[in-house]
Order: C-alpha cells, then sequence, then structure tokens
DNA sequence: CTGTTAGCGCCTTCAT
DNA sequence: ATGAAGGCGCTAACAG
C-alpha cells in the first residue's frame, strides 16, 4: 500500500475546515484568525506537509525554478559556477534544475526538451563543444522563455551572455611566453564551432603580430577537446623540423594534460617547452610545475548570468535586452612559463 | 503579452478532435487511427508540443523524478558519482534532481524540503560533515519515499547503503606506510560524526596494531574538515617531540592542502613525511608528488546506488530491504609514499 | 473571517 | 475509433 502524500485537504478534513482557509492561512493571509492559523500550521507541521510543487506550477503557470545545461561537470568551473548561480536563484525565488551533456549534442538537445517538460521560466545555458545546430534553443525563445548563455555561447542567437574577455585574455598569456622569451609558440586550440575557440585563437595571432613574430600556421592546431587526441597533436608538434618553446593551450584540462605528456617525454617545463592554460582550475595550481593559466571570475560569471536571466523573466518578451556581458581575465603566472629562482 | 506553452487542448482545437483522442495519439495508443495520429504528431511537432511534466507528476501522483543531495560539488568525487548514478536513472525513465549543500546542515534541511515538495519519488544522499540530526530523512520513510544513502551515510538509519570498505582501505594504506618503513604515522582523520571517519580510524589503528606499533594519541586528529585548519593541524603534527614520518589523511583534497604546506614549509615528500589520501581525487594524480591514495569505485557506488533506489521505489514498504553493499577500495601507490628509482 | 467554485494540463474510465 | 467527464493539489475570485 503506497503512502499519499500530506495535502491541504488532509488537513481541512481533519480541522473541519474549508480547503480554501486552510491554504490562506499556510500562506500568512491576514485574513485568517489567530486561533485557526495556530491550528494549521501545527497540523501541517505534525504531518510534515509540503507544498506540491507541481501543482503550484500548474495553477500558476510558472515552475519557479531555472533550468541549467552545462556540457559536463569535469573539472571546477562548471560546478563552481552553478553553486553561484544557484545562490542568486536561491534569493530570488527561483530554484534550479541542474543537467549535464557529456560533452555531446544529443544530450543537450535531450536535456533542453526535459528543462520544456519541466516549465522552467528561463535556462541558463553553456553549450557543448558539438552543438552548431540551435533550433532547440530557439524553441525556448518561440515560448518566451529567456535564455542566457555563459562561456560557451552561441554568436547567432541574440539573447543575453555572460562572456569573459577571452580575446584580451589570450593576448596577455602570448605576450607573456613572448617576454619570457618564447618565440616559437603554438596554439592547441578548440573547435572552430566554439566562440572562444575562434577569440582566443585571435588573441594568440594578435598577440604574435605586435611583436613582429610571424605566424606560423604549422604551429596551430584545432582539436575537438577529445582526451585521447591530445597526445597525438603534442607528438605532431614536437616531431616539427623547428618545435615549439611554448604552448598556448584552450583549457586547463588539456594543458594538464599536455604537461604530463610532456614530462612523460623527459622534456623541462618551461626551459624546453612552457605551456600556458585558460580558466584556472582548481588542479592547475596544484599540478607540476604549476600551470601558467588566464583566470576567469567564474562566480561572477554565475551570478551575473542568473542575475540577467531572472531580470528577463516575467519581463515582456518585447523588453528583453540582448546585453553582452564581457568580464575581464587576469593572467596568473606560475611556474609552467617561469621557472622559480630557489628551485634551482 | 506573455505567450502561454502549448497544451493538448490547443492541438485539440486546431484538429477538430477531442482531447482524449489527441492525448491517446501522443501515446501511441492502439486505438487511434492513422490519420488522426499523424495529424497529432506532425501538429506537436511543429508546435513544439511538449507534455506538461507537472501536470502528469499532480495526475499519477509520481514525478518520475529522482533527487539527488550531495555535501558539496568540490572536487570529482560527487560530480562523477552523480554523472553514473544519472545514467542509470534515465535508463530507468526517471529524471533527477541535484542539489548541493556547501557542507551545511541548514541547507540540507532545506534541500531536503525542496526534494519534497518536488514529489521525488526516491532520494539519494551523503551527509553533509555536520549533519547529527535526521528527521528531515525520517519524513521521507514515513511518507513511503526510499532514500538510499552513500558514502557518507547515516548509520542509525535503516535503509539501504552504498558505501566503501573504508576500514580495509585504511588498513592497508596504513599497512603500506610501514611497509616502506615509516613508524611514526599520523592520522589526520574526519569528524567522528562521519561513519567514513569512524572506519578510517578504526583501519588506522588495527593496521599498527598488528604491527606492533604503539598507537600515539598524540598522532590523531580528528578536525572538521575546514580547510582552513589544516595548516593548524599540519603545526601542531610537525612541533611534536617525536613528529610524525607519515601522515594519514581522511581524504585527498585535504591530502593535497597537507602536501602543498609541507612543500611551503621544505619538508621532502616522502622522505620526511609521506603522506596518504583517500578516494582518488581527479588532481590527485597530478599533483607534485603524486598523491598515494584509496581509490573508490565512484562510477560503481553512483550506479549501485540509483539501481537500488529505483529498486525500491514503487515497491511497497514492507518490501524494502535495507541491504548495505559494501565496495571494495583499491590502494594507488604513488610518489607521496614511494620515491622513484629514475627521479633520484 | 470563512466557504464555494472553477480551472491550471493531463490521462483514464466510461460511454458512444 | 472517438468523445465527455472527472479529478490529481492548489489558489484566486467571488460570495457570504
Amino acid at each position: 500500500m503506497k503512502k499519499r502524500q500530506t495535502t491541504i485537504t488532509d488537513i481541512a478534513k481533519k480541522l473541519h475546515i474549508s480547503k480554501s482557509t486552510v491554504s490562506r492561512a499556510l500562506q500568512n493571509h491576514p485574513n485568517v484568525s489567530q486561533k485557526t492559523r495556530k491550528a494549521v500550521l501545527d497540523l501541517a507541521n505534525e504531518m510534515d506537509y509540503r507544498r506540491n510543487l507541481h501543482a503550484l506550477s500548474l495553477l500558476n503557470r510558472k515552475s519557479n525554478t531555472i533550468g541549467i545545461i552545462v556540457p559536463e561537470l569535469i573539472g571546477s568551473y562548471f560546478p563552481q559556477m552553478i553553486i553561484s548561480a544557484q545562490k542568486e536563484a536561491i534569493k530570488a525565488g527561483y530554484n534550479i534544475i541542474i543537467s549535464q551533456c557529456n560533452e555531446c549534442y544529443k544530450d543537450e538537445v535531450e536535456n533542453a526538451k526535459l528543462m520544456l517538460a519541466y516549465q522552467v521560466d528561463g535556462l541558463l545555458i553553456s553549450l557543448t563543444k558539438e552543438t552548431r545546430n540551435y533550433d532547440h534553443l530557439e524553441i525556448f525563445l518561440r515560448k518566451g522563455i529567456p535564455v542566457v548563455f555563459f562561456n560557451r555561447i552561441c554568436e547567432k542567437m541574440i539573447v543575453p551572455k555572460v562572456i569573459v574577455d577571452d580575446y584580451e585574455g589570450a593576448f596577455l598569456a602570448v605576450e607573456h611566453l613572448i617576454e619570457t622569451n618564447k618565440r616559437r609558440i603554438a596554439h592547441l586550440g578548440g573547435p572552430p564551432s566554439l566562440a572562444i575557440s575562434r577569440h582566443r585563437l585571435n588573441g594568440y595571432k594578435d598577440a604574435l603580430k605586435k611583436h613582429q613574430i610571424p605566424i606560423d600556421e604549422e604551429l596551430i592546431v584545432s582539436f575537438d577537446l577529445s582526451f585521447e587526441k591530445i597526445n597525438i597533436y603534442l607528438q605532431y608538434f614536437l616531431s616539427l623540423q623547428s618545435p615549439p618553446d611554448a604552448i598556448f593551450v584552450i583549457n586547463d584540462t588539456t594543458a594538464i594534460e599536455v604537461i604530463q605528456l610532456l614530462k612523460r617525454k623527459g622534456l623541462r617545463i618551461p626551459e624546453d617547452v612552457a605551456v600556458v592554460g585558460f580558466s584556472d582550475d582548481y588542479a592547475s595550481a596544484l599540478i607540476d610545475p604549476p600551470l601558467t593559466t588566464v583566470a576567469q571570475p567564474i562566480e561572477l560569471i554565475g551570478a551575473t548570468a542568473a542575475k540577467m536571466l531572472i531580470e528577463q523573466i516575467d519581463r515582456d518578451v518585447s523588453e528583453w535586452k540582448a546585453v553582452t556581458k564581457m568580464l575581464k581575465t587576469n593572467l596568473v603566472i606560475r611556474q609552467s612559463t617561469v621557472k622559480l629562482k630557489h628551485n634551482n
């Protein structure tokens, strides 16, 4: 025999009063006598009554829920971002539903449908590396559900976005490499489908240009972020006639793997090859040598994205503003590019 | 003007047929003519129709949703566990709602209430370090909603649990330290409120006993997992008359911090102090020196817990089985305890 | 201050 | 093969 949940009807029956009175008491309406209110609240408490959110959502045509779709949960970036977005959401009375895509486009589409089925009031999303079609997201806009992108954005869609200055971050990172006297700087970039890949690539190129270092296409590889291939590309770099003396890598998890592989091949970091990553993952400060990387203000990104989303919710579609908020990055210099003196 | 979602009624009206027919068509009922079915499906598709899960949940008194509450999302343990639990859940037709507690009891209680409000069909939970009262979880049982614990379990509650053999894991880890000729082995343990802390402590003690090493209470500290305090305890250890030559640490994130601090103090690892952690976090293999640790079969834990939960759902309370599944750990030996030959 | 009613979107039963 | 009606839990609008 499966037990039923406690409902307002149950409470009403026990107290021999109407459901509306119970409902009002539970919501602290003024029009309820002290005595009744107390009786209701006590009984509700005793019976572990919880408002059924599904009923509420159905009634109000509003779920008070925000969906968050992230490409993955590996590394510290997305978990941290979720935590800070959630904090902001709860402050505004919204719950969140999280789902992750294993970097897989199909999962992203499924997750988007699920969010729709859950009637989320808004969607926060960072795309998978595979995503090139955005139909599953356009649906939200057609339905009047606001969408806010962060990190992995879709440039074609006119909605609010929270990003960091990938171009500048990359530019400064590469300039830093140049300043440490590296000249053959390679770039292990991301898939061109992602805007972040393109911006970071541009920053890389412009930094070289500024310092009159010729851009050598041999030294530029765009890869699909699949872990297994890192070694292949690294091997390629090292086998060049004139191999790189530094590598600017699209993200930290990849850069960390690059460092592991370089060490295994007996190369010294940074003397033989310097390495720079992007995002300042939790593990980056811990590895040997610690990774120089372009830090992102993750908490700020999460909070900002959530705020922007909540602002759009309940607002008429015609009033939506597709602001793109670009936050600053911050180059964190560690020993993967600069050898500590006292280490020698 | 806020747009409404597409409903069965909308489709019915457009096609001039009844709602029930539309509903049947959408569910592939046999009693619908081919023509009608096609018309409905086409229109549904065109209008981006999605079943309203709240309505379904209300109607069926079943949300087809599993709640997962984790103490935090820092480190790779819980994210990985969530991913594998989710995989299993989806296979069985369940969606999941994740929430994290920032290691805070109050948040755990709030999250539990939220899960109740969402009418989850079952709950997967790992407790925060602060949790000592379980009233918020007992409610689930009273309501006939199955609960399955994993990792941080509550020993007092008679429900299914998925754990690893913490005792054995600790025992083997400490024995390994003894085999590397360490004799003053300290234990930086977790709060005694957590069963894992107690079991790991027992494993530690018994390993010492087996090898006739006296247990020195000076060398045993139980701390509350708050990051800031790690240095205090470490400093305490090092200031002892006879300081430890090895430390067995309650978990990897703490052990990693211990290694950082030891290095900063100029101590050599493992020569001066060896370090062992627990759980094999993603970062553990990457730090310098790589951390020897007791690995847990995380994916298996997640999948097993989800399976056990789903098995209980829909089953009568009287049939619930409070099985505790204990999985094996696996000692991963790295350079924080054993120096590589070719490194010298 | 309290009660009655209607309906959110969906499906199932019963009738046709 | 189709339609009509009722109800899941809740609240807002309307009566008293």
